[in-house]
DNA sequence: AAAAGTAGTTGAGCTATATCAAGTTTTTGA
DNA sequence: TCAAAAACTTGATATAGCTCAACTACTTTT
């Protein structure tokens, strides 16, 4: 019934009896079938949750209808840190595919963080690590060209397929072409092409939503318009 | 000596011992003079920082030369905390005008957590907002044109002016219209002529950095592409 | 106070990507 | 298993904003 959170989404060096008061607060949730909302905007704020298998996306409404997808959530991530000092959650969150997640009620977790600094420390550590993302992202969306935007994406996605013990040359895209392009601030049509181009260049093998990395370096260096995390990137990724 | 954190950047319910605690670990550092770097990529990671007066900007350079700004800093708001879980700075944060901070050591702010809950859920809030504002930073970015990012940026300057006691109508914009131009992902060009465009239709009036917010209405229309944050905005400079 | 550099503005033309349109493939569900 | 809908692809065209260029107005230095 633990979801093993200790060494999968928050490693941590605790004991068996501080493991036991973690896993006490943890729920764990029904699974969340794909489209399904694991909250959406406006919905009072009570938990975070740790993704244990499937996929999320968080998503803000513009005005107009369009969405604007802010973080794609896979395994061992965290949802709903942006959210921990309001009373209601500023985005909505859904399921991209079947996906169970652990639900961690808030105010228990803060009660948790005197007795357990380590704990404290990593979530700390996962905020600052969200904040980093969200800075590159940025960079992304404001310096980078369709092929830079789509090659980062795929690089992103197989270094974090490689963390958790994947194949970083082959896997599943859980997101539709449509929300690709919400996601990279581009329309569906050039995330289309885009793939097209890529696989003409035997970057890439692509059949639906399976993704084969033909050409690592290429990818890289394509995605490569910064230093900082793509070196992280690259060596996760790295043969 | 004492910075008065607690009553401007860290608005706690502290008593004085409390708060005496805190103000013993906070260095005042040397005024940075205008375009003096408070610590730039690859710094060892020690101390957060704390904006008194003046303004800062953080940025991270592409592999061409070109600068992406990810923060604006203003007095009374937090500078660093996406890096508290690194051996260095991941970007650099230079002073836009002559700026004073702050400097709280990080690992000196870390054993006070356990006995000033209230001091480390204010630097949990803060990381949250930062968050938020980031989602809305890339939903900017990626969906907004010329005139909404221009909108958008003096509506948000306008109520973070508001907010700390100073006009949200006239201002002085500490950026140069290149750095406007980095942080919104726009030319430099199409800066200026959003200006002279908004100018001519009385929105706004500029005199080199000095702005004026002549149609306060207009203005968050031309910025409301999404509901949540523009809505904060709006109450903050509602007159 | 002149000179030299830097920042800002304006115009003209170009280009990357959006948009529109039409077709194809895949998924869904009755 | 077939029909309808949704997702994806490809082509043609439009356009917002970029780039290049020239000019103007500040700032800084001496």
């Amino acid at each position: 019934m633990t979801c093993s959170l200790s060494s999968l989404c928050l490693p941590l060096s605790l004991n068996l009896e501080e493991i036991d008061k973690l896993d006490k607060i943890i729920k764990r949730r029904q699974a969340l079938k794909k489209g399904d909302h694991l909250f959406r905007q406006g919905d009072n704020f009570e938990s975070i949750y740790a993704v244990r298998s499937g996929s999320l996306k968080s998503y803000i409404m513009t005005n107009n209808g369009e969405e604007q997808i802010t973080n794609l959530h896979l395994p061992s991530e965290l949802v709903g840190l942006d959210s921990i000092d309001c009373k209601s959650y500023p985005i909505s969150t859904k399921a991209l595919e079947t996906t169970s997640v652990c639900e961690i009620p808030y105010s228990n977790l803060q009660e948790l963080y005197t007795k357990l600094p380590d704990l404290r420390s990593q979530i700390f550590s996962c905020m600052s690590k969200e904040l980093r993302d969200d800075k590159q992202m940025m960079l992304l969306l404001s310096k980078k060209n369709a092929e830079e935007k789509v090659a980062s994406l795929l690089a992103n996605l197989s270094a974090r397929f490689k963390r958790r013990g994947y194949s970083p040359y082959t896997f599943r895209l859980s997101m539709s072409r449509n929300e690709i392009g919400s996601y990279l601030g581009l329309a569906v049509e050039t995330v289309s092409r885009v793939f097209t181009r890529f696989q003409s260049m035997d970057i890439i093998a692509v059949n639906g939503k399976e993704i084969h990395i033909a050409n690592k370096n290429q990818l890289l260096k394509i995605a490569d318009l910064n230093d900082y995390l793509v070196a992280i990137d690259k060596k996760s990724i790295a043969s």
